[in-house]
DNA sequence: GTCTATATGGGGATAGAC
DNA sequence: GTCTATCCCCATATAGAC
């Protein structure tokens, strides 16, 4: 329960956030390390390899997961509409690394596929649980995915078209709960 | 209107297909010319840079745009259907187009940025010309970008998950333009 | 724990043979 | 039009000073 240092945090997090802005290809060690204002033997004090931020990052994603799960259960919404809320970028841990995930996944990262593929079967199941109906749940699981994507593209327009869209979202949510 | 040689055309494919497939950071010259059976010269030869590829991509892109839109518009079972049935990929020249886009806007290559963003706006607005209320259209196009996203993720949940589900889709479809 | 070298490999791109 | 050979840069990773 040692708890990891610092720059270690910050390592881990310029690593996520540059994979989400820039993308693989231009997250290099030497960009983390500028962006965690470390050196780059610093950050490879922390991460012995690139591979293992990646892990890092997995890990963080399957605790961020397992309390977004937690809390998606409780909620006093519902579990549906919950999802769809918080698929519009908060800037929560899950979020950041979540579409870190996506970026590993999406460069065929293993790893990042199967815990990817966990998570979202788990979320399905809590909506449909709620819903009922199968592609009920579908459905609306597709639009929080949907929103996710847009709030993590680059530019302006995704942001502009869908920052007052969720609370519309949510009733056709309620909607879909119903029929 | 010389139509561009064989070898041209098998490493642009290659290229679109290798984005999607391992991601921008594995999409090298080398593998683009090992997957279109060619030398890296040979690639070299018809696209002078590796950017040259992401700007063929891009005009093949916006062709493929061209034509999927007016499709869309004139589609018997209108363009929100039309819409929904073809995000769930096809192989169709747009799919490939259109995740190679992707992934490039991924890295916040403006170009694409700025090409996604232009398309994303037309077939919304077609969308919504049929169906009359704009929070039903967003709903109907982020039910689409998910698919698409999920049609280009590595692994095999995404596949068996929503193979059966473009019909249950489709109708969702039909319920949201009559309310 | 964090830094500055430095070795090594691979990817992008050019030159020139065929 | 396509190939091979080569150069150069940059990213990963190591070694060792502080």
């Amino acid at each position: 329960m040692s708890r990891p240092p610092k720059a270690r945090n910050k390592a881990l997090l310029a690593y996520c956030e540059l994979l989400r802005r820039d993308g693989e290809r231009a997250t290099t060690i030497d960009a983390v390390a500028a962006r965690a204002e470390l050196s780059k033997g610093g950050v490879l004090y922390h991460f012995p390899s690139k591979e293992a931020l990646a892990e890092a990052a997995l890990e963080e994603f399957r605790l961020s997961c397992e309390q977004d799960l937690a809390s998606m259960a409780e909620a006093a919404e519902g579990p549906a509409r919950h999802y769809v809320r918080t698929s519009w970028t908060s800037g929560s841990d899950l979020d950041t690394y979540y579409i870190a995930m996506l970026r590993l996944a999406q460069s065929s990262w293993q790893p990042a596929v199967e815990a990817l593929e966990w998570v979202h079967q788990a979320w399905l199941e809590l909506i449909q649980e709620e819903v009922g109906d199968r592609y009920a749940a579908e459905a609306i699981m597709l639009i929080g995915e949907g929103l996710y994507h847009h709030s993590s593209m680059p530019g302006e327009w995704s942001r502009g078209t869908f920052a007052r869209s969720v609370e519309h979202l949510l009733e056709l949510v309620d909607h879909l709960k119903r029929s």
